[in-house]
DNA sequence: GGCCAGGACACCA
DNA sequence: TGGTGTCATGGC
């Protein structure tokens, strides 16, 4: 089976047993964003704690946060780990985007290729973090190539000796730029990950199903 | 007590 | 271009 249909497969399998998992879990834009900073090499109830300290502050957003002073950001979000860094990245982004476009949505308005450009400049800005804002914060039909995209689309044998990010970058054209099968197709291969067995290739069935002997089984190897 | 987590970046060869 | 060290907390 070639990869545009086994990608449609995984998809429906994936969705018709755990449904729509309703991700990125933020109440606006400028949430996710600043999520997407803080989850930066750290688990997500870290952040989580950090996302409530900053939302007890009132600092949920980029310009309520551009004008908060270093200290105050680096103790609210110290439990997200890397919290000097992630100060001056938070900072660093919340005021360029504030102060140039006023809004996350008014960025997003200048198009998908700009903020690509735009966002790529900024210090803090990878990868996996343009990718999660793009399409989690504004609604851009992009696919978020993260390690555990990479790790499911390997053991999967979708990806062999080598990482093709061309192939993973087809994929909103295989799920027909739908921003909302985009976002769970993502959603989903991030919360069944947490649970697969490590045996390599993993078993298809481990993914498929979670009634799988393997599955949940980490020790596995 | 060691390892890993929803990375990114600077530095070096 | 690719490998390595650094940033740091918290859960298991």
């Amino acid at each position: 089976m070639n990869f545009p249909s086994e990608i449609l497969n995984i998809e429906h399998v994936l969705f018709s047993q755990y449904g729509d998992l309703k991700w990125w879990p933020a109440k606006t834009p400028d949430e996710v964003l600043i999520g997407a900073i803080l989850t930066q090499n750290t688990t997500w109830k870290n952040v989580e704690k950090a996302i409530d300290n900053l939302a007890s502050e009132n600092l949920l957003d980029l310009g309520s946060l551009s004008n908060a002073s270093r200290e105050k950001i680096s103790t609210l979000i110290k439990s997200s780990g890397f919290y000097n860094q992630k100060t001056e990245r938070l900072l660093g982004i919340s005021r360029k985007i504030y102060s140039e476009f006023g809004s996350l949505h008014n960025l997003s308005r200048q198009g998908m290729q700009f903020c690509i450009d735009y966002l790529g400049q900024m210090k803090g800005i990878g990868r996996e973090t343009m990718d999660s804002i793009l399409l989690y914060a504004m609604d851009f039909p992009r696919f978020v190539i993260d390690k555990y995209t990479i790790r499911f689309m390997t053991r999967y044998g979708l990806l062999q000796d080598h990482i093709d990010i061309e192939k993973l970058e087809s994929i909103p054209d295989i799920l027909n730029h739908d921003i909302w099968r985009l976002k769970n197709f993502h959603a989903l291969i991030v919360e069944l990950s947490k649970n697969f067995c490590r045996s390599e290739p993993l078993c298809k069935n481990c993914i498929l199903n979670k009634n799988c002997k393997y599955y949940k089984d980490k020790s596995v190897p």
